[in-house]
DNA sequence: GCAAAAGTTGACCATTCGGTCAGTCGCGGT
DNA sequence: ACCGCGACTGACCGAATGGTCAACTTTTGC
C-alpha cells in the first residue's frame, strides 16, 4: 500500500520496540516516521515543517528526504499507518455473548488508544476536518464495510430488546466521539479541569462514569436509572 | 478585544444580514471574515492562504491585509468570534425546572450550532488539537468558569437522584464530543454513511436518536431500558 | 581487502507566501 | 474645481521552505 511511494526502501525495518540510537540499522525509517506523527498531528500537514521532523528525529533534513521521497509522501505513509492502527485496533466486536460486555469491552479498548496513542488521533482528527484529502478512499471503503459488518450485530441485539434502537453507524459515531475527544481536546479539557497530570486525572478518575454514561446511552444496561440519592 | 489587532477599521460594520454586494458600505471586513473563517477552517491557520481567503472574498490580497495588519492578526478576529459565538449559544442551562428537558433543549440547540455553523466548529476542533495556542486563556478563563457554575446545577440534580453521578465537566465534554463530531467529522460519516444530501440526511434521521441515547446515558429519563422486541 | 551499494550530509536552488508600498480611484466637503 | 482622505490595487521584496545534488562515509557482498 506505500511499497510505491518511498523511491527505496534502504533496509527491511519494522514496527519493533527495539531502542537502538545508533543509526545503524535503517531503524531510521522508523524514527522519520514516529517524529513526523508527532509533528504533524500538531501543525497539521502545512504548519509542519520537514526541518522540524527531522530535527525531532536527530537527523538532518535531507536525509528524511532521502528516505521519504517527498513530504506529502511521508504524511501518506504516517497517516495510512494511523489508520491502520485504527482498523486493527477496532477489529473484533464479539457477535455473540453478552453485548454489555463486548460494548463496554470496545469502548475500554478505544479509550485505551486514544490514552497511548493521542498524536494519532489528532492526526486523524486533523486530516478528516480537512476533508479527509489523503484516506477518503479508505473511509469510503474499509471502514465502511467494517462498520455495515459490526452494524448488523449491533441490529441483531436490537431486535432481542438487548439494545437501544440507534441507526448502528451512529451508535459508533458516538463512541468514537465521546472516546476520541479525550485525546483530541486534551487542550480544552485540560484548560477546563486544569488537570496537573492529565493523563493520570483525566483517565483514571473520569473514564468509568463516562464509559459507563455510553454503556447506559446506548441502551446496554438493565440497571438503566440513575442512582438515587438514597440507595 | 480586537480593537487593537487591526490598524484601521475603516467604517463602522456590524455583523448584520444584509448582502448588499457593491463594495461600498465599508462591510468588507465582514466579508473578509466570513471567507476567512471557511478557509481557516478547512486548511488550518499554517495551509490557508491570505490569497485564496482574498479570492474568496472576491477582492486582492493587498485589501485583506488593509484590513487586518496580518494573517494573524485576521486569524485572531475569526476565531475570538467564533468562540463567543460557542459561549453565547452555550448559554443558558435553565437553572431548575425539569433537567431532563434542559439538557436536551441544550443538546438540541448545540446539534443546531454544529448544523448551522460547521465551519466555526472546525475551525475550533483544529485550534484545540493544535494545543490551543490562541485560545487558551479563554479556555482556562471563561470556558472554565462556564462549566464550574453549571456543573453546580448539574451536582444539585444528581444529589436529588435525576442525573446520573459523573462528573459534570465531563457531561459536558461527552455532549460537546457527540454534537460536534458531526461537524468535525462530516468526511468521515458522509463516507460512512454514503449520505448524498449530509444535511437532510444525517441531522433529520439521526440526531434524534443520538440526542435520546445522550440523555439516556446521563441518567435523565425514567424510561430508560431498550425497547424490548415485543413491546 | 576492495569495489559497489547504501547511507549521510550540508550547500544550494526555485518557489511560494506574507507583507510592504507607491500610487490610483472615488467621493464628500468647501 | 480642487482638496483631503479613506478605500483600493498590483508590483515588488525578503524570508522561509520543499526539494535536489554532488561529495563523502559506512556497510555489504564477494
Amino acid at each position: 500500500m506505500e511499497a510505491s511511494q518511498d523511491h527505496h526502501r534502504p533496509t527491511s525495518s519494522r514496527l519493533d520496540a527495539n531502542s537502538n540510537s545508533t543509526g545503524v540499522g535503517g531503524r531510521q525509517r522508523e524514527r522519520i516516521i514516529r517524529a513526523a506523527t508527532v509533528v504533524f498531528s500538531r501543525k497539521g500537514y502545512d504548519g509542519a515543517r520537514v526541518e522540524e521532523i527531522a530535527r525531532s528525529a536527530g537527523i538532518p533534513k535531507g536525509n528524511v528526504l532521502y528516505y521519504f521521497k517527498s513530504k506529502k509522501t511521508l504524511y501518506r505513509v504516517v497517516i495510512e499507518q494511523v489508520l491502520s492502527l485504527w482498523l486493527d485496533a477496532l477489529g473484533n466486536v464479539a457477535v455473540d455473548g453478552n453485548p454489555e460486555e463486548a460494548i463496554r469491552q470496545y469502548v475500554n479498548r478505544k479509550f485505551a488508544l486514544s490514552r497511548n496513542y493521542p498524536e494519532a488521533s489528532r492526526l486523524f482528527a486533523m486530516e478528516v476536518i480537512s476533508g479527509a484529502p489523503v484516506i477518503n478512499d479508505h473511509l469510503s471503503g474499509e471502514l465502511r464495510l467494517w462498520v455495515e459488518e459490526k452494524g448488523e450485530v449491533f441490529k441483531k441485539w436490537q431486535q432481542e430488546g438487548l439494545m437501544a434502537k440507534i441507526d448502528p453507524a451512529h451508535a459508533f459515531f458516538m463512541i468514537w466521539a465521546v472516546t476520541q475527544t479525550y485525546a483530541d481536546f486534551e487542550a480544552q479539557i485540560q484548560a477546563v479541569t486544569g488537570a496537573k497530570d492529565y493523563d493520570r486525572e483525566i483517565y483514571t478518575d473520569a473514564t468509568g462514569d463516562v464509559v459507563e454514561a455510553l454503556v447506559r446511552g446506548l441502551g446496554l444496561t438493565r440497571d438503566t436509572r440513575a442512582p438515587l440519592p438514597s440507595a
